[in-house]
RNA sequence: GGGCGUUUAGCUCAGCUGGUUAGAGCACUGCCCUGAUAAGGCAGAGGUCUCUGGUUCGAGUCCAGAAACGCCCA
């Protein structure tokens, strides 16, 4: 027997008693184990979770898609690894480690101690992936938790080690001296790709400044250039003009004279008289007096004019500064030109020696303007009568992703790896995989930025990440990479005692000394860490054992699925993941990628915890439920932004949880009261209704489509029909079959009402399994495991369900849609009579779509679907209108793609006219309106209802109700309506569904005779046991009473329990 | 600055290769129904389909231009 089923549902608190039981049982380590003798393969790779904070709702999504497709895999029997990644190292891990013990800059973690600070690290990582372990086990993700991946282990540091040594093998790694984004809190430069993702509008003070040229014949002239970063200014060797521009020397203040660009004079230097004009090539190697020769640094700094092709002028005056220490590309111009680099600030922003007053001063843009340099150079520019304008400027400049301190532009030497060799392989990688979901480019963008990205950068000047395993000989120019802990091993020559027996970071690691295999030198580590994306990429190959057991990494890879949010990750993991993998293995590490995009409140405004709007991970799973939240992710389309919140929650609970809910409630209310269970399978396949044989066609159409849309990573798809299959099981099939759960005894008919329910219900769990684990196990443990012995405790022990061969019949489908639409029609006709629906009704009239005769062509079935139509119009008969009815008249239409082009330009009249209905069939089958001739192909005839009656349509059905009343139908529409007050006093009185009870009904004779005809119904359909009907008829102990006030008549009603 | 995308009801979004009167969900109003339902049904209100021009018998849909917003790159 089921256990009875609250009515109200909590989601929050079934899913905690769910995840109870999973507990005693152990439900969870049996799943994970049930396919190990599987000889099928399905091979999912984590993208790791940074183990730094605990979990938003925004993880929740991305999470969701990994266990429910492996949930769905594992159903099919496949043998999985069900691995979870958590991302340990790297800079965002030491920002927030700063932040807790109030550090400001790398000084002082130096002081503390590298070690110790390491250490600290390592605790947050620990501390917060426990943490987001126990929530993603609260959203029912199922994984080997005790066997997750850590990228700061030593098998993925000591794999990223091999990866680095073959680049270095294949000449892919090299050290560069370039100018890169660097943040100065930091203390480390920012790779391109990281500096793409801090971009924000910010406003600078930019400056316009003559620079007095110094060339023969020019005296009096000035070269007008314009900077948003003055700092630069001091570093300045050069000026570059567009040798293809025209320039124009124009009057300015104080009788000089100055260059701009044509297309900047106006906007530079308003309507100044024009002195000449010549070609930018004119410009090109005059000299000039720089911004701050008096500074030292500037010494034997010769600046000239050179030539780029690059420079614009629509924005500035077409001459620009170039300072080759302070950007990327004045300093690849350096290189082409043979410019001075001058080198300015060190790692914290700060000017060295030799810059004068500037020497000391922090060079980045600060919030207090007394002490931001900008203004203090515009001011000393402007002393010295070299400013010519100034002006808070607003662009889009980079900052600090992690940290949000504005980066600026530094000169440093950092490890690369060459991406010119490796485009054209990670592109056919790239190729190679299935990228999801379609339409939306993702592929493309993957070889968009592979065709434009840079060499990557992966080095950092700091403390906490994979220790790059490149040792520099101190003697010559010397470098090697070591590409194992055993080849460490073997090249120590000292330090190897104090790096023992730790992970490979530093500053252990960085005790290590080997001899130079050129000179012999003593090499040292170089104390920079890797870039994180370095620890992410390589996941495809360290979690699959690359290094240690190559038959296993060939059993697992290529993986068949990864996922994770596109937006970045193009650069990112995806990029990292392409480029390592390639490089070791020559292919991609993926079958599919499926991504999904950006989740924002439920006003579509982006979450910020600074602006309140952003949901922690508990909270939502507290207050809505873990599977709530993962209906709400299956069902997001994962190409456009998720909108969540808990409006849209509700909304799900409401629209969708709570019918099916109810509709699990209502088949064990019932079968408790019957003391139904699962085997009394009599009779049951010869029982099965017509409506039967509908649900379960509905049903297997559902198997199929859920399937797909799992097999294809679309679980927006599946999503969308288990809904539409709710709605039709829950306010048809349930709602139509009401009487049949609700009568007497449990005889075949019954019995098949049971048994098809049944099978909806414990299929529905098993197809909704992967999406809803708790709920679908709550009513998994009631419907099956508590009555059964041979079926799994949990749905998630179960397979998937196949099609049913038979199953599907078209015509059902296609004659129950009929119905619906009737039902529906004649619905609203009954709105508009202002009969309540109570009041039953001669007849409805029913014209059918063309071709149709009838509602099946099977006339049990018809009888039995016109009997439907019958109760829920509740009206006597249904009756068919034929074309040539007085309540139906014939309406052309003419078919516009057809006549479209045959008849040109009178398409507008003789629409007109079919609407005017000046239009005529011929006997030759054609038709004529207005001057026109339509053939018989250029339109059909459609009935339509004629004006005047009172009836509904809808596309080619029409329903027409007979709306007079007689005696017998009004006596009848009493005693509904006596019947529906005294369910209320039921109902009222705190009844059990199944109570028997005892009724008075008080009413004036001649009302109390009229009633006497229908007191066999009345008793039946209120389980009286007795039934008083007459002037003064009362029940004893009223339990409930009402005295009622029916269009006239009055009654007088009383129950009581019998 | 370059590239891509979006713009349809109060909100979130569908509208396929051009075709009769542009749809759905939510929210709103009214009515109906109710012993499975925090449910259901019917109806209503709500639209210059961002704008301008073009192609066409016919444009939300195709073309050109503009505007606003967003994303990517620089």
């Amino acid at each position: 027997m089921f256990r009875p089923v609250s009515n109200k549902l909590d989601v929050p608190a079934l899913e905690r008693e769910v995840i109870e039981r999973w507990r005693e049982r152990d439900t969870m380590s049996r799943y994970l184990a049930r396919n190990d003798g599987s000889d099928r393969r399905f091979s999912f790779i984590d993208g790791p979770i940074t183990a730094n904070n605990p979990m938003g709702v925004h993880h929740a999504w991305g999470r969701t898609y990994k266990d429910l497709f492996q949930r769905y895999h594992t159903m099919l029997g496949e043998k999985q690894r069900y691995q979870n990644g958590f991302d340990c190292q790297g800079l965002w891990i030491e920002v927030e480690v700063e932040r807790q013990l109030g550090f400001n800059n790398k000084q002082q973690i130096e002081e503390f101690g590298i070690d110790r600070f390491v250490e600290l690290c390592k605790e947050r990582v620990a501390k917060f992936a426990g943490i987001q372990t126990e929530q993603s086990k609260r959203l029912g993700y199922w994984m080997d938790w005790d066997n997750s991946y850590y990228t700061n282990s030593d098998e993925n540091n000591y794999t990223i080690w091999a990866f680095l040594a073959e680049c270095r093998r294949r000449e892919l790694l090299y050290r560069g001296h370039d100018v890169m984004p660097w943040c100065p809190r930091c203390g480390t430069g920012i790779s391109n790709m990281e500096a793409a993702e801090g971009y924000k509008d910010v406003r600078h003070l930019s400056v316009t400044l003559r620079l007095p040229i110094t060339s023969p014949d020019h005296d009096g002239e000035d070269l007008l250039v314009w900077t948003t970063t003055p700092w630069t200014l001091s570093s300045n060797v050069a000026a570059a003009v567009h040798p293809g521009l025209t320039y124009q020397l124009v009057e300015g203040r104080d009788g000089r004279r100055w260059w701009v660009s044509s297309g900047s004079k106006a906007r530079v230097a308003g309507d100044a008289a024009v002195i000449r004009e010549a070609p930018g090539a004119e410009l090109v190697d005059l000299t000039y007096s720089g911004p701050f020769d008096h500074f030292p640094a500037a010494e034997g700094v010769a600046h000239r004019v050179i030539p780029w092709s690059d420079v614009s002028d629509a924005e500035g005056t077409g001459i620009v500064h170039i300072a080759p220490g302070c950007g990327q590309e004045d300093f690849a111009l350096s290189k082409v030109h043979g410019l001075a680099v001058v080198d300015p600030i060190d790692q914290f922003g700060v000017f060295g020696d030799g810059f004068g007053w500037q020497t000391g001063r922090y060079a980045g843009s600060v919030p207090d303007a007394s002490e931001d340099l900008a203004r203090d150079v515009a001011a000393d520019l402007d002393e010295r009568g070299l400013l010519v304008a100034k002006e808070s400027y607003q662009h889009s400049y980079p900052h600090c992703w992690r940290c949000g301190t504005q980066l600026i532009f530094r000169l440093v030497d950092e490890w690369f790896i060459a991406m010119d060799p490796l485009r054209e392989p990670i592109g056919d990688s790239t190729r190679s995989a299935t990228w999801l979901p379609e339409g939306i480019g993702l592929e493309e963008r993957e070889l968009d930025w592979l065709r434009n990205m840079g060499d990557w950068m992966i080095s950092k000047k700091r403390y906490y990440g994979l220790a790059l395993p490149i040792w520099e000989c101190t003697d010559c120019d010397g470098w090697e990479v070591i590409g194992s802990k055993e080849e460490l091993r073997e090249r120590a020559v000292t330090g190897w005692e104090e790096f023992e027996g730790h992970s490979p970071h530093r500053p252990w690691v960085d005790a290590v000394e080997i001899a130079c295999s050129a000179c012999g030198g003593v090499a040292r580590r170089t104390t920079d860490v890797g870039n994180p994306w370095l620890d992410a990429g390589i996941v495809a190959l360290s979690t699959l054992k690359w290094n240690t057991d190559r038959e296993y990494w060939r059993e697992w890879y290529p993986a068949d699925l990864i996922t994770e949010s596109f937006p970045g990750q193009f650069r990112n993991w995806f990029y990292a993941l392409l480029t390592e993998s390639t490089v070791m293995t020559g292919q991609a590490p993926m079958r599919t990628l499926f991504a999904y995009a950006l989740m924002r409140d439920e006003h579509g405004e982006e979450m910020h915890k600074s602006k309140g709007n952003s949901i922690p991970f508990d909270e939502a799973a507290d207050r809505i439920g873990a599977d709530v939240m993962r209906w709400m992710f299956a069902a997001a389309n994962p190409a456009v932004n998720l909108n969540f919140g808990y409006g849209p929650g509700h909304e799900v609970v409401r629209r969708f949880f709570l019918p099916l809910w109810n509709t699990y409630g209502f088949l064990v209310t019932y079968a408790r009261i019957d003391g139904w269970t699962p085997d009394q399978l009599d009779g049951v396949e010869a029982a099965r209704t017509f409506l039967d044989r509908w649900i379960l066609s509905r049903l297997d159409g559902l198997v199929g489509e859920v399937g797909e849309g799992f097999a294809g990573y679309d679980a927006h798809r599946a999503t969308r029909a288990i809904e539409a299959f709710v709605d039709e099981l829950s306010n048809w099939y349930v709602r139509r079959n009401r009487r049949r759960f609700w009568k007497g005894e449990l005889d075949a008919d019954k019995r098949a009402a049971y048994a098809t329910l049944y099978e909806v219900l414990t299929t529905l769990c098993r197809l909704m399994a992967p999406i809803t684990p708790h709920l679908v196990d709550a009513m998994w443990d009631n419907l099956v495991a508590g009555v059964s012995d041979d079926q799994p405790d949990s749905a998630h022990l179960a397979s998937f369900p196949e099609r049913i061969e038979g199953r599907a019949d078209a015509d059902l489908d296609a004659s129950v849609d009929l119905v619906r639409r009737t039902v529906a029609l004649g619905r609203a006709a009954r709105s508009a009579t202002a009969l309540r629906t109570r009041q039953p009704l001669r007849a409805a009239r029913v014209k059918l779509p063309a071709g149709r005769e009838a509602f099946a062509s099977d006339p049990r079935i018809d009888a039995e679907l016109r009997q439907q139509i019958r109760e829920e119009l509740n009206v006597h008969e249904i009756d068919f209108i034929p074309d040539e009815s007085e309540m139906v008249e014939r309406t052309l239409y003419p078919l516009l793609p057809v006549i479209g082009p045959r008849h040109g330009a009178s398409v507008g009249a003789i629409m007109a006219g079919v609407r005017s209905g000046a239009w005529s069939l011929n006997e030759d089958g054609t038709a004529t309106v207005g001057e026109a001739t339509l053939q018989p192909d250029e339109f059909q005839l459609t009935a339509r209802a004629r004006p005047g009656h009172e009836v509904a349509e809808e596309g080619d059905v029409l329903v027409a109700l007979d709306t007079e009343i007689d005696d017998e139908l009004a006596t009848e529409g009493l005693a509904r309506e006596v019947a529906h007050r005294l369910q209320a006093l039921r109902k009222a009185a705190g009844y059990e569904i199944s109570d028997r009870i005892r009724v008075g009904i008080a009413a004036e004779p001649e009302v109390a005779d009229r009633l006497e005809s229908h007191r066999a119904w009345l008793a039946d359909e209120l389980l009286a046991a007795e039934l008083a009907l007459g002037p003064e008829a009362a029940v004893g102990d009223a339990d409930a009473a009402e005295t009622a006030d029916l269009d006239g008549v009055t009654v007088a009603l009383s129950v009581a329990r019998a």
